[in-house]
DNA sequence: AGCGCTTACGTAAGCGCTTACGTACCCTAG
DNA sequence: CTAGGGTACGTAAGCGCTTACGTAAGCGCT
């Protein structure tokens, strides 16, 4: 049975150009030492022929992987498939190919993914998501990083400080300042926070940002209950639970991010807590559905696709020396979600 | 400067097991020709070295690709990133690593990004989305995979049909049956399917399945009007629209899946049209989200993640001469957007 | 005319692996 | 005791590229 014919190498571009197979090698990576009308005629017949490089040999031979691997924790959170569509959309542009892995949230098996990238010799690594308070597994990650580094490999971070690499970074800190600051215009002087797992730099940061809002306001500005739960619908579920239990004269929610904000609604509805009658809520991130929810949620709004973008042109950038951070700058959206304190 | 000392190569490995380079290779492949004693301590040595195989060599030298293409129309939307998370996970615990595309909802370009692949010599290619109607880039997508196809490659489809290659695929016509019958139940009689565009087979299907429903229960038992419009929540609001201001009178929405059901429920509240008092929603898909939202969403689930996991393993699995179809189950998941019929 | 320099191209040595083939050895049958 | 066959391993030939190095031609200069 005859076989189709094989896809053709670039050998056959030489040939059919008559030149060596290092000019064509050459003319095709646009490398000079090539006469512009023998270049010409290479492109040419390669285009002809449909030749496309074999990623494997250019790779093995020395040449630069077309690969970008992107670890993010979660690829069915919109946060992180939002970045991801921006990285992807950015990668196709350069004809770059990404290879995608999820964490799981563990930071363990995040060391593991990324350890399996550097092995595959992805040539760029971008790593989104927030940093653990494990000690030990930062250290060696950023320790793996440094070497991979050292030895061509390319990386960026969306979201990480603590990576000793080049970053970029939401403006977590304002953002949370913004939010509790909206509130307290509006009155609020009760206020809960829904956190996520207290080892995250996300948290910490957001956290932080919502708190110097409020020490700033003066002492007694307001009161901040913070429940720590995780970054997930079902996380900001559990967390209004407990702020309904343990502080029920709250009047305002802040959940440090959108995932959170939909459980707290969600849970506020089954519970029959007007929002924002009774309960303001704000988010973090506006995911696209925030706007979209029953009521909107009022929230800071991030330029994730865009965050994604930039970190892969970060990357792809000739690296400094030092460790370059990026800063994303951030909106507060004032929807549905927020009003005035209740009167009591 | 003393560079960090270079990955172990699988000579290192040889030479630390005194062996050849030959025997190593089986050892490390599995492949018989070698007693038990020498794969134990090869494979002992490979361990302690720490040694990875480069895949670039592997793959050049004839092994088999490592990597999986699995191409989805945007990776921000729910219903995508779901299965692809599915697709993720099990491709980790295999050790495969997944190259993600966005087609961006256009067939031209999904058969680009299809070409890409094909060309980086991936080995294992999952489609997932709807097909189109395009016969030309349909035609041309199927010869072309079929000829990777003869060239050893693998390839499974999600959700589509047409394709001529092993295929996942979502019961779309008897869960637009399902939903039908579940509003005509309600005492529902004018019906409105806000659907897709028409080019798309899940459009057709499930459209059908939602026909077909009405038709059976008697030649008067319902009004059906359909508006076209896109499967994302920005085409729910615009088909929200046109039901309001074309067919006044319509009771029951049937949105043909998840995203535009948000987008129709958004339109409605903003719209002042209570649900499911004034108008019941349905949609399809049940993306997490779905129980979340205000009124939490009746509507068709779909194991996403598992229809990832299978559309791998199908790929995986040795190809039989003929296209495998693999169905996927459904289940009507009944919450608080659908009601009895408003009493005129 | 002779020198050195640049430019344009060819030659060939790998990159790190897989695998067809070759060879030494041991076992069993005749 | 030897022929035949299986088993365990080694040798070496690529896979399709990139790139260091070599070479020939052309140029301006003294």
């Amino acid at each position: 049975m005859p076989r189709a014919s094989k896809r053709p190498r670039l050998v056959d571009v030489a040939e059919h150009a008559a030149v060596s197979l290092a000019t064509a090698s050459r003319a095709l990576a646009g490398r000079d030492g090539v006469s512009a009308e023998v270049a010409d005629r290479i492109r040419q017949v390669a285009r002809e022929l449909g030749y496309v490089a074999n990623p494997y040999a250019r790779t093995l031979a020395g040449g630069a992987s077309s690969t970008v691997g992107l670890i993010v924790h979660q690829v069915d959170d919109p946060y992180f498939s939002e970045i991801a569509a921006g990285v992807i959309q950015l990668a196709a542009e350069q004809g770059l190919l990404v290879q995608i892995c999820q964490s799981g949230r563990n930071p363990g098996y995040e060391l593991q993914q990324l350890r399996h990238l550097m092995a595959q010799r992805v040539g760029i690594i971008l790593i989104s998501g927030s940093g653990y308070d494990d000690p030990r597994v930062e250290a060696e990650a950023r320790a793996e990083l440094a070497a991979f580094q050292e030895h061509g490999g390319r990386v960026a971070a969306i979201g990480r400080h603590a990576l000793g690499v080049d970053a970029v970074l939401p403006d977590n800190e304002s953002g949370g300042f913004a939010l509790a600051q909206h509130l307290m215009d509006l009155g609020h002087r009760r206020i809960a926070v829904a956190a996520g797992s207290a080892g995250l730099t996300t948290v910490a940061d957001r956290l932080a940002g919502v708190s110097s809002a409020v020490r700033l306001r003066g002492p007694h500005a307001a009161d901040l209950a913070v429940v720590h739960s995780d970054f997930t619908r079902g996380g900001g579920r559990a967390a209004t639970e407990q702020i309904l239990n343990e502080h029920p004269d709250t009047t305002a929610i802040v959940a440090l991010n959108d995932a959170m904000a939909i459980g707290v609604l969600s849970t506020l509805r089954s519970r029959r807590v007007p929002v924002p009658a009774r309960m303001s809520v704000v988010g973090f991130d506006d995911v696209s559905v925030a706007a979209d929810l029953a009521p909107s949620l009022t929230t800071i709004r991030l330029p994730m696709t865009e965050m994604g973008r930039t970190a892969l042109t970060l990357a792809l950038k000739p690296r400094s020396t030092r460790p370059r951070r990026r800063p994303t700058g951030h909106l507060l959206v004032v929807r549905d979600s927020t009003g005035p304190a209740p009167t009591t």
